[in-house]
RNA sequence: GGAAAGGUGGCUGAGUGGUCGAAAGCGCCGGACUCGAAAUCCGGUGUACGGUUCUCCGUACCGUGGGUUCGAAUCCCACCCUUUCCGCCA
């Protein structure tokens, strides 16, 4: 959520910021829920004032024992204006809030223009692709020839977006998250979470995915109205952490790792990656999420998005950093990074990691603070980043580590997590 | 799922429907005393929003949402949560 009072005062610049990913900020409808906001606010309260100190002056009559009839009716008059302004002023704050609730952050101004992907911007290249000399497979044929991908049965048993892994595979799906975490807590310095899985509706407003992106969660039913959503990422309950908090400065930062799964319905993407298990509804992630005064939030979003690409290095997985142009962040962020890995079998730089900074937007949805130097409450910056998304880097195991006669060899970092296993090959 | 008790400011904890945003204590901040500290004493100490604008003023907030009333922390209804006991359960 944007700041009003940026709004109320720098309503132009405002949308000539956002116009960068494109959205259109409907400043008419802004400035007409203002003025009629400004009005019945300052009526209400008028009104409120006057009941307040009439009730009071019936208290003191009565307790003095005078005649208090001419009051009481004056009251009751009052009332009736009241109670109808009242009424019109939460009409129109829900409404200015389902607005500010609707508008998507500022993007920061290192962030490049552009409105798709190709607009975004390589940082940095690390890693050299492995040259192969025998025809390199994707990773579900890889994981296929080991007999140990099974994504049919998958389909049996859920449907389409979902994976079936056993044996060797499935354990270093696990070690990879295992290896994740340790980096991270021993090296890092995350206090590791568990967190879960369902959330209420308060904490997808709080991270952003609702009210604007129902529609990609997956949501549980229960009781009457409530429901509850499972969660398409570890941000989401870990950042509602904080949320109506103020940290004590001295506890900051706070960082938190949190592997958890992740359910996406990734409705609009029909088609799409349907191969494989890059693009699944369920999938597990590690999560790295901060929360950090605001005059060093861009500093920790460097060294958040080096965290994530330890993992890789270790893994010794080649990949890239962009930066993405305004037109391709997500609704919440003002700056994110996306670390590609290359992946042999698409012959691409594949998404693997996205870190963000989302400043005070999401803090501000949640009344996430801290108190600063003055003793005063001040909203948070909060930033996250998968470190890593831990299926993909399983397909980006399996395609830059197979071999020709269709083994995978485990890289060096994992083996500790699988008993010094070197290899992982077909059961005879 | 059943029964009971309870949700008040950073914490503990009062609060006959009427100067209650809320006693008291603790904590914290400032000051006095002191060479310094402790003890003691004095003063201050919630959040959000709005107006004004840097000084104030107003409004709202005592789990949440409704209701009764001129007036609700206090009464009524619903819901949520916590604790204890019983049942069930990994």
């Amino acid at each position: 959520m944007l700041d009003i009072q940026l709004l109320r005062n720098d309503l132009e610049g405002v949308a000539g910021r956002l116009a960068a990913r494109p959205f259109h900020l409907d400043g008419m409808e802004f400035q007409v829920l203002e003025q009629e906001r400004k009005l019945v606010q300052t009526r209400t309260q008028e009104l409120q004032s006057a009941r307040n100190s009439l009730a009071k002056r019936i208290g003191q009559a009565k307790g003095k024992g005078e005649d208090v009839a001419a009051l009481m009716s004056e009251a009751g008059e009052a009332n009736a204006e009241l109670q109808s302004v009242e009424a019109k002023l939460l009409q129109i704050q829900a409404k200015l809030q389902d607005f500010l609730l609707l508008l998507p952050n500022l993007p920061h101004a290192s962030v490049p223009p552009g409105r798709s992907p190709e607009d975004n911007a390589e940082v940095r290249r690390i890693g050299e692709p492995r040259r192969f000399d025998f025809q390199v497979r994707d990773h579900v044929d890889v994981g296929e020839a080991l007999g140990m991908f099974d994504f049919a049965t998958a389909t049996k048993i859920s449907g389409a977006r979902f994976s079936l892994m056993t044996g060797q595979l499935a354990r270093l799906h696990r070690a990879l998250a295992q290896f994740m975490l340790e980096v991270h807590t021993r090296e890092h310095g995350y206090t590791e979470v568990y967190a879960p899985y369902l959330v209420n509706a308060a904490s997808m407003r709080g991270t952003g995915q609702l009210p604007k992106f129902e529609e990609d969660l997956f949501a549980v039913p229960r009781g009457e109205e409530g429901k509850l959503y499972l969660i398409p990422t570890a941000e989401v309950p870990v950042t509602n952490i904080v949320r109506d908090e103020i940290v004590p400065l001295e506890l900051l930062p706070l960082k938190f790792v949190c592997h958890t799964p992740c359910f996406r319905s990734e409705a609009g993407s029909y088609g799409k990656d349907t191969r494989g298990m890059i693009r699944q509804h369920q999938f597990d992630k590690v999560e790295l999420v901060q929360m950090i005064q605001p005059e060093k939030s861009y500093d920790c979003l460097e060294q958040l998005t080096g965290h994530a690409e330890t993992i890789l290095q270790r893994l010794g997985l080649p990949y890239r950093v962009v930066v993405l142009c305004a037109g391709d962040m997500g609704f919440a962020a003002a700056k994110t990074y996306d670390i590609e890995v290359w992946l042999p079998g698409q012959n691409a730089y594949r998404e693997i990691s996205s870190c963000s900074n989302f400043e005070a937007f999401q803090a501000r949805r949640m009344q996430a603070r801290f108190r600063n130097e003055k003793g005063k409450p001040e909203l948070l910056h909060t930033l996250n980043g998968s470190a890593l998304a831990v299926g993909r880097t399983l397909v980006a195991i399996l395609e830059n580590y197979q071999n020709a006669d269709g083994s995978v060899s485990v890289p060096a970092a994992l083996q500790p997590h699988m008993d010094g296993l070197e290899r992982i090959a077909r059961a005879s």
